[in-house]
DNA sequence: TGCAATAATTCAGGACGTGCAAGAAGTCGT
DNA sequence: ACGACTTCTTGCACGTCCTGAATTATTGCA
């Protein structure tokens, strides 16, 4: 199957049509003032279409279908790999769960742009992520085995969403250019530099 | 003035009655069938009024209005102190922070038991913390002083309202008793273990 | 082509949240 | 206690988001 059929390409086509439009309305007249409906128009179809894609006005702006890790990460980091040593392994995971924008860079920038002025679109983004908490929760419990301790295996998974969003936004005060990723070891140092001063 | 005046009583009351009818109504129904028209019709009030009192319907069920850091805290925070290591010394403004909850400790519980079922809350809840992300942030720039790194600011920024969350998370995991704030010393120590493990 | 599955549309409606202007209730000076 | 002043409450109209159910169009496949 090399054609993944009409209707997968036309589904598609029509989410990035969304997102597309959502983007070059909030552009010209700023986001509050951009209505579902407006939108629609822009697209030609209707509402109630409309949030058959998106279950709602914001995760348009964000382009968000589902954000999954990488299988073969998770299970590496799950069974104790890839370094065997923890916090490392933290860092492959977020390195490798930021290396797949589901939509593209130039929208996930824009997205990123217009959240900066809304405060809600992050949060928005944030449950999505959310939805990889229970996910990531497994991992770490895999991970740590059967000396699992609850309240370690949530400090843990918070830790690692915290880790990929402070890169983020690192990413983007260094003026949003070049991979995501590749900001993570720096956050890695001051975080490290902060919990064991004494080199 | 021993008395406040009857105007502020009155809202004070008002304000916990509606944070109340709902916890009430949302025991009794679950969250997402409590209206607000129900709620108002508990209190006695018409629904204008309610969104006198609060911006949202999350609100009312979080109880909030305005959460302030402890102004001597974070004066001494931001001058260096109280003990001069800055890890201590997140940790002393984190714990004043949690030690005043705006509206009694019961509600507070009763609004977290409703929050985890309720990933909505949570992020709600989130947004007006982040309310205090500003003054967070002016706090550590006049710490660090002129050699203010702007990344390190908000990482630190950020890190600050994450051991507060993962304390919270943890206060409950505990069964929710006793101060909330007595926790935090094993998140850090947590903590401490993942990015210094060489003792 | 013709049948079955899937997606889009129409329609009706609930719920949240806001602006506005009129009226009620608290506050204060005298 | 009275009237002027401020603040709070209320009703109403409206816009917007989002959902469910039933209907119609489109696509996949034999």
């Amino acid at each position: 199957m090399e054609t993944e059929g009409l209707r997968a390409r036309k589904k598609r086509a029509r989410l990035e049509a969304f997102v597309d439009a959502t983007h070059r309305l909030a552009a010209e007249q700023g986001l509050d003032r951009v209505t579902v409906e407006a939108i629609c128009a822009e697209v030609g179809v209707s509402v109630r279409t409309f949030f058959n894609y998106f279950e709602s006005k914001d995760d348009a702006v964000l382009g968000m279908e589902h954000w999954r890790l990488d299988e073969a990460a998770a299970e590496a980091f799950a069974t104790g790999g890839p370094t065997g040593d923890l916090l490392a392994d933290m860092q492959a995971l977020t390195t490798s769960a930021l290396d797949h924008p589901p939509l593209g860079k130039e929208r996930m920038e824009r997205a990123f742009e217009l959240a900066k002025g809304h405060p809600e679109l992050m949060l928005r983004a944030y449950t999505h992520v959310q939805g990889l908490h229970d996910e990531i929760g497994a991992l770490v419990r895999r991970r740590l085995g059967t000396a699992a301790d609850e309240s370690a295996v949530a400090l843990i998974g918070t830790l690692l969403l915290g880790l990929a969003h402070a890169t983020f936004v690192r990413w983007d005060t260094a003026g949003g250019t070049g991979d995501v990723q590749d900001h993570l070891p720096s956050v890695v140092a001051d975080l490290t530099a902060i919990f064991a001063p004494r080199t």
